[in-house]
This record gives C-alpha cells, sequence and structure tokens, in this order.
DNA sequence: AGTTAGCAACTTGTATACATGTTGGTTGGC
DNA sequence: GCCAACCAACATGTATACAAGTTGCTAACT
C-alpha cells in the first residue's frame, strides 16, 4: 500500500491522494470544510479523474464524505470514533503480543527493537515529530512480528486514522521519556515470555498516550480554527 | 456502506460493483481470469468510468488487482490470507463477547437472537443458503451488541472477504444443525455473564467452521475450474 | 528452424465534454 | 419589509476522447 504501482513514477492520482491527506492531516483542511473537485484539480494541477480516484480512497478510509452533487467534505473529528479506533488497536496490540509469547524463538526485529527503545542510553533520542514516526514503528513492528499479515493491514489503516491525534502526544516532554521506558518494559517482558505482563504493560501504555492525545486534541482544533478564521478575514 | 448514496437510486457504479461481487463470489469469475475495464463495461452496459470506480473499490476489498496497462486480474484465493482473516475474525468476536459481559445489562437484541437460534424448535429453521445469511447475521449482531462501531466495519469487511468460502460450509447437512445448538450455548453463556466460557465455545464454533471450509474448498475450486474451461471449449 | 526486431492491437491512466441534480441569490408579488 | 418561486451557477455522475505503456504476433534475417 505504501508503494506506488510497483514503484513505477507516481501516477498523478496517488500524488494528489498523498497532497490531500498531508493537508488534511496538517489542518489546511479543516474537519467541516467543503470543497470541490474542480477546486482540487486547479490547485493540484490535475483532472477530475484522478482527483476523485483520489477522493474516493479518502472516503473509504474515512477522511471525507461526498454530498450527492454538492461537493466534499472534510469529515468532522468524531471523538467517540477515535476512543473506538484505540480500543481496536488495544485489541489487535494484546493478540499480537500473545502471538509473539507463542512463538518458538524470539523475532530478530525484537531485538533490534530492544536496542533502539534502551532506556539507559538517553543520549542517542529522537525528538519531537520524530519519536512520533518511531513510537508508531514500534507498535508496527510489534504487530509485524506477530506474523498475521491481515492484522498488520488493519492495524497500518488504524494507525493512518490515529495519526492526526496521535502526533499531539509527543508535545509534552515528559510524554517523551516515557516512551522508551514503557516501550523497553513492554520488550523486556515479551523477551521474557511473560504475555500477560507485555499486554497490560501495553494496554496501559497505550491508554496513557490516548488520554494525553485527549487531552490536546481540542484546544489544538479551536487554535486551528481560528487561525483559519484570520486567514479568511485578511484574504 | 450497504446503502448507496443515501438510498439515492442506485448508481452505475454501485450497480457495477455488485455485479463484480456477486460474479466473484459465484465463481462465474474464477480466481486468476484476466479481464479489462472495456469489456466489464460493454458487457454490464457502462463506460468505463464507474467500471473503474467499482474496480478500485474491489481492489481495495482484496478481490482484484490491477496490472499496470495490462488488465485486472481475479485474486486468487490464498489460503493463508484466509487463516489469517479467521484469526483475525476470532480476535474480534472474543472482545466483542467480553465487551458483551461487561455490560451492566443484557442488550435486547441478544434476547432476540436466543429465540431465533432455539435448538429446542427444530421445526422453523432455515436451510441452505438462508442459513448462510443467519450466521453471518448472529456475528454480526454480536459485534453489534459490544458497542464498537470500527470492530463493527472491520468485522464486516472481513465476513464480505470471507463468504467466497464461508458459503461452503453449509453444504453440509450436520453443520447446520451444529449450528443451531453452539449458537444457542454461546448465547446461554453469555446469558449467564460467562465470558470466558462464551469467549472459548465462540472459538471453538469457529474453528470447527473453519475446518469444515477448508476441507470442502479446494475441490470446489478444482470443479469450477474444470466447468469454466469446458465453457471455453464449447463457445 | 530458431531468434529477434518491430509493429499493431489492446490495456490502463488522464483529460474533457455532457447529463443531471442541488443550492443559494434574485426578483417579483404581496 | 418579507416571502416564495424561479433560475443561473455550480456540484457530482457518467461517457468519451486522447496519451502512454505492454504484450504478443509477424516477419525478416541468421
Amino acid at each position: 500500500m505504501a508503494t506506488p504501482n510497483q514503484r513505477r513514477k507516481a501516477s498523478v492520482a496517488e500524488r494528489v491522494y498523498e497532497a490531500l491527506k498531508e493537508d488534511i492531516f496538517e489542518f489546511r483542511l479543516i474537519p467541516g470544510d467543503k470543497f470541490s473537485e474542480g477546486d482540487v484539480g486547479t490547485r493540484l494541477n490535475a483532472s477530475r479523474t484522478p482527483v476523485r480516484e483520489a477522493l474516493y480512497r479518502l472516503q473509504r478510509e474515512g477522511h471525507v464524505e461526498v454530498l450527492f452533487r454538492s461537493g466534499w467534505k472534510v469529515k468532522p473529528l468524531d471523538f467517540q470514533q477515535m476512543e473506538e479506533l484505540y480500543e481496536l488497536r488495544i485489541t489487535l496490540e494484546r493478540e499480537a503480543v500473545h502471538k509473539i509469547c507463542g512463538l518458538t524463538e524470539e523475532p530478530e526485529t525484537l531485538r533490534a527493537l530492544a536496542l533502539l527503545w534502551n532506556p539507559d542510553q538517553p543520549s542517542g533520542r529522537a525528538s519531537g515529530s520524530a519519536v512520533r514516526a518511531l513510537d508508531e514503528s514500534f507498535h508496527c513492528e510489534l504487530m509485524i512480528a506477530a506474523g498475521n499479515r491481515e492484522m498488520v493491514r488493519v492495524h497500518r489503516e488504524i494507525t493512518d486514522r490515529l495519526r492526526i491525534v496521535r502526533r499531539l502526544d509527543f508535545t509534552r516532554d515528559n510524554r517523551v521519556e516515557a516512551t522508551y521506558e514503557e516501550h523497553a518494559a513492554i520488550l523486556e517482558a515479551l523477551h521474557q515470555g511473560l504475555a500477560h505482563d507485555a499486554a497490560e504493560r501495553l494496554t496501559r501504555h497505550i491508554r496513557t498516550s490516548q488520554k494525553a492525545v485527549r487531552e490536546i486534541t481540542m484546544e489544538r482544533i479551536k487554535e486551528a480554527a481560528q487561525a483559519h478564521r484570520s486567514d479568511s478575514q485578511s484574504a
């Protein structure tokens, strides 16, 4: 899914898709904003056909919706939905942890992760948005190590949809610190084959992050909406 | 997802999508078959645009794949993938069972299900393909009762993709009988709030069905492929 | 006969023209 | 001044024309 048609030069549809997705994630398109296929086409220098393809894809992923013959709309953030996505994510990752502990030998990946998330080496740590990406890949690697590709696929889809709020997690410095410790503890439990312990730590880790995100999200949206209004006035 | 644009008269794209999906599920399009957008368009009396929309949707659902500028192909049945989908389905439904037992009161839906799946009334039983649909809705209702819409959504997607093999389950008469008993037992455990018991019964129920399906699928595909070859010769 | 270069037919990707329904401003009536 | 009917601009849905790449056959050459 990450690869456009077999590494062929990215299609227009792919480019438009990525651009729109980023616009949405960076709040350049505020939830609730309406726009037309033509607008997007002229702005991104593409015809309506690839634009439509990109939009339908974003629709299936839950980011936009189409109003019959009256334009597209960025789907408002549904907090209940975010909570439900977190629940689903926890369910999947817990299952992954149990699967991993049922394996005959520890996957190579986990040893690599253990080096990366070593809490005794605070020197080589990433910061800011880099941590967000690393955290994502940590959880993604866990799923991959469990060996069920369909679970990986669904988990990735969830990750995509949660990213819009999840990046806010690491705007608080203590969360970076905590993330390193929590990841290390989870990996240690996995290494010792303590499935239940690992699952519980993982659950707490995700719920903590979820709580932090919940607290930050609301104000950010308000800020963005205000900035957006000023833009409209000055324009 | 089941509703085309708000019950507006079904679009051409929707019609093509349903037709193609049925063709695939009914093995009128054999896994591995290649075809072009133009073919489908003339056969179903539609232009390429809605055909493409339908195909991209089927692609995202994993039923077909596109070969760059050289046609579309019905994705070969991937048995490993089916196993993984079953695993994912079990994970979701087990979680649902635990959620249901955590509710303060038994959902109305479950009482309705208990009436439907009463094993003491073998008279009013459905048979054949009707049981397949009822079985599907049983598991779907369980997910809905648990209250997480995202889990319901993913579960429905999995159900769609497993349907192609799952309908084979009820071609054996004893499976119909067993399904009634197993469903009743699960509902009884849920009624008594025995989460662990219900989860275990549910898991066994699904695995039994999975095993039956696994046994039947291979031969059926061979049959269909043979019938297909005869068609080609006579044509 | 075997092999390879090239070309023609066919494929998807993209752009655009047309069909049809929605919406919001405008205008006429009260 | 207010309201309702209407209509023009604009939205998506669909059809079609054009661009660009793939494939497999053909034919010429070794």
